[in-house]
DNA sequence: ACCATGACGTTTC
DNA sequence: CGAAACGCCATGG
């Protein structure tokens, strides 16, 4: 799965497409979220959100640190919760940034959610 | 090139 | 509401 450290150090200068993403996750403000649905249409492969997802496995441990609690399936839900270290502290972050969990599901999503395609101008 | 693997998304049952 | 079937696509073996 993960590739061989060895291999990750030398090719980490590109990374592209997970450097991109945690650039966008980046970008999200505090007691927003967004989905990796919207990253990845904004990133121009609306049809690539599980790479987003993927991409945000390699968020643990790089620097600057990516917010990944600030990224949501289409639904509101904490679908990355089980990564985390612990996988309550995923709820706890953004309950922190003012934002109601229910059932693992964030509360008026829509009303917190964030399109980095509409709400980002580069 | 083929196959397996997903922090996804949509549709259908 | 939950489960499953597809579709999608980058990476790794």
């Amino acid at each position: 799965m993960q590739k061989s450290l060895n291999k990750m150090v030398k090719e980490n200068k590109d990374d592209s497409f997970f450097e991109m993403v945690h650039e966008v996750v980046r970008l999200v403000p505090y007691g927003r979220v967004t989905s990796y649905g919207a990253i990845a249409a904004y990133l121009g492969a609306k049809r690539s959100a599980r790479m987003v997802g993927w991409a945000m496995n390699a968020s643990h441990g790089v620097n600057p640190p990516v917010p990944a609690h600030r990224v949501l399936n289409r639904n509101g839900l904490l679908s990355g919760m089980a990564h985390f270290n612990p996988p309550e502290l995923m709820q706890e972050l953004l309950e922190s940034e003012g934002l109601k969990v229910v059932e693992n599901q964030v509360q008026d999503f829509d009303q917190f959610f964030w399109d980095p395609a509409k709400e980002l101008i580069l």
